[in-house]
DNA sequence: TATGAATGAGCTTTCATTCAT
DNA sequence: AATGAATGAAAGCTCATTCAT
């Protein structure tokens, strides 16, 4: 009984914690202020977690696999290789859309943040990539498109998002997500050989 | 002659500053460390400047001007609009990938390190953009480009170059920076239509 | 429990930083000497007091409502108008040469502090013009001295009082306090036109 | 010739330093502020003069023999004891109600300035209320002043004085300062027992 | 478990003073 | 004589972390 409240208060300073971060960034989030905000102590939270660090790398570990974990079902969820594409691509957007603030919190801000923090991020960036990767490849071997450089695509399409998305987080550019999706999902297919409309163009 | 040697220590400073920023990130360089890596003390970094804050800012209006400099140099230089295209997109490759370091702190880093860092970090994203732009806006006015939402377009450009070069200080992918840019130039004209060996393909 | 350590800690630091002012003076007192005279650490102090300001002000704070009771006290206490003239006085007096170091901190040294300090010393000052100076219009109103520019002469008497104690710490004069008294009070109340001896003198 | 010059420079300094103490008070006063304001550079004020300090104190040395040169004066071209009492409290006032800056800088200013300048400010102190007590106990001596504690009386005066021209500096107390002139002349004459009219008052 | 007082290293910044030129 | 670059010892303040209760 005692665990199932320990474990509760740890989420709940989990939770706080993430909004005192998606607030004001990494540096600027006080562990005071993650206390006050998960109505606890500041012993309280080093009672539960051994630093500011974890804390943040947990949260990271977190979100990383949810996406991961949503990606996997949409793509499951379609057969044909360019369907799991965009699948993908806008699960990818859909939640970096629905959680700007966590969006650019995890990769943009986190980037300042420290050696640790920094191989992190580094390291969800890849992972991102490589679902995304994974799809194109499956794609080409399927003969639904042709041969290409995948991981750099991928790259290449993980950083647009993200650039979009981030920019629309404090800009007005672009005003509406999901019209931009349609002209995103236009260039990406047709940049790797894709008419969006009727599948593979002729060469 | 004492000038001269002002001069020399002030952008002596600059120099150490702007290998510390790489290095550990605004919030992690310390005035000390900036002093002790440009071989003087805390109070002559202060002597030549106000505030560290105001280094980071001229380290990263520099880098910009000289940034843009280069841009608008290559893009003069070509005549035709898709050439012209082109020409911006690979000076910023270009450039980001000369200097990796530059282009995380920069694009990335930066935008961890307070109000007026950001604005301009901003700023810069948006200036970069609206040169790739530009050079879209040109080719779809000549007809060189089918109409679209060139403004997406180049903010999804801007992002896929970020990503693709600041993610390689870890990965091992693409081996080589010229056989990734001819896959990035396919990747992004396919995208907008073009047949990057015939021109623009029929619709 | 905590509470009562946390309250005793939080007035020995008040009590620590009222003797360094003392000694040291505003300016020259530094937060870290503060702390090392009341056994605890700079974080301590800033854990108790924002800043070394405020520290100040309460310690002025407190000692002007300390004074301002005392003095009221002995002004009820009397009945007579001049008699309240006089209590006035002699707390003033009393207190000032009980705290001259006090005395001296907050009539003379806070001066030069800084906007904040200086305008709660200024109404300080005023404060205590003001309460010999209501004794005075009473006592012109009761017909037991003649009029005068009270106000003026509030004035004149605090400045008197003030620098013949603080420069007690430095002269040999006066060699005790209740003569000084009986001088004083010969100067003051003659000076109204009272024969401190007989009442109001004749014309 | 040169040395001339040199004592020029050193004039003009002190003038500047002068300035930049009155307007911001010895702590606020940096040596870069003085240089600045006396048109040469940090250096040249250091060949001058040794220490910050050093400067503080030559002014206030001076500033006091001014004042204590036409004090006097004053005293001199008196005859009554009386008048030479009234001729150094008028001049004591006049200088101060002419300098107000100064009175500031150096009456309460300067206290929280240190050691060495505290004990000359003090020192000061003591040199006037002298003046003043010297002139009292001549007064006395001649017969037209009942015997008083002359030391404390003039402390006393001293002190007045000093409050009601520093008060007037900030606050608009006295409105007028001739005006409160003949209230305090009369306030410290009859205080003593003379009838500021008519001479000695009768018992 | 939880609290919050306490610590101390670290930060940016200021400035009197020194010194090569 | 004079300059102004350079120094370095402070200063006030913040905050992740520790620890007695």
């Amino acid at each position: 009984m005692q665990q199932v409240r320990a474990r509760a208060r740890r989420d709940s300073i989990l939770e706080a914690a993430l909004r005192v971060f998606a607030r004001a960034g990494y540096h600027l989030a006080s562990v005071d202020a993650i206390a006050r905000e998960a109505n606890t102590s500041k012993g309280g939270v080093y009672f539960h977690f051994p630093s500011k660090e974890t804390i943040f790398l947990l949260l990271l570990d977190r979100a990383a696999s949810q996406l991961r974990a949503r990606a996997e079902a949409a793509i499951a969820a379609e057969r044909d290789p360019v369907a799991k594409v965009e699948a993908a691509l806008w699960t990818v957007l859909d939640a970096f859309s629905a959680h700007r603030d966590l969006a650019r919190l995890f990769l943009v801000e986190g980037a300042a943040a420290g050696q640790r923090i920094r191989e992190r991020i580094d390291a969800l960036h890849a992972e991102f990539t490589q679902l995304i990767r994974d799809q194109l490849d499956a794609a080409v071997a399927a003969g639904a498109i042709p041969p290409i450089d995948t991981a750099l695509v991928a790259q290449a399409w993980f950083g647009a998002l993200n650039e979009v998305v981030t920019g629309w987080a404090h800009a007005d550019q672009p005003s509406s997500l999901p019209e931009a999706f349609w002209t995103l999902r236009r260039l990406f297919l047709r940049g790797v050989g894709i008419d969006p409309d009727f599948g593979v163009e002729p060469a």
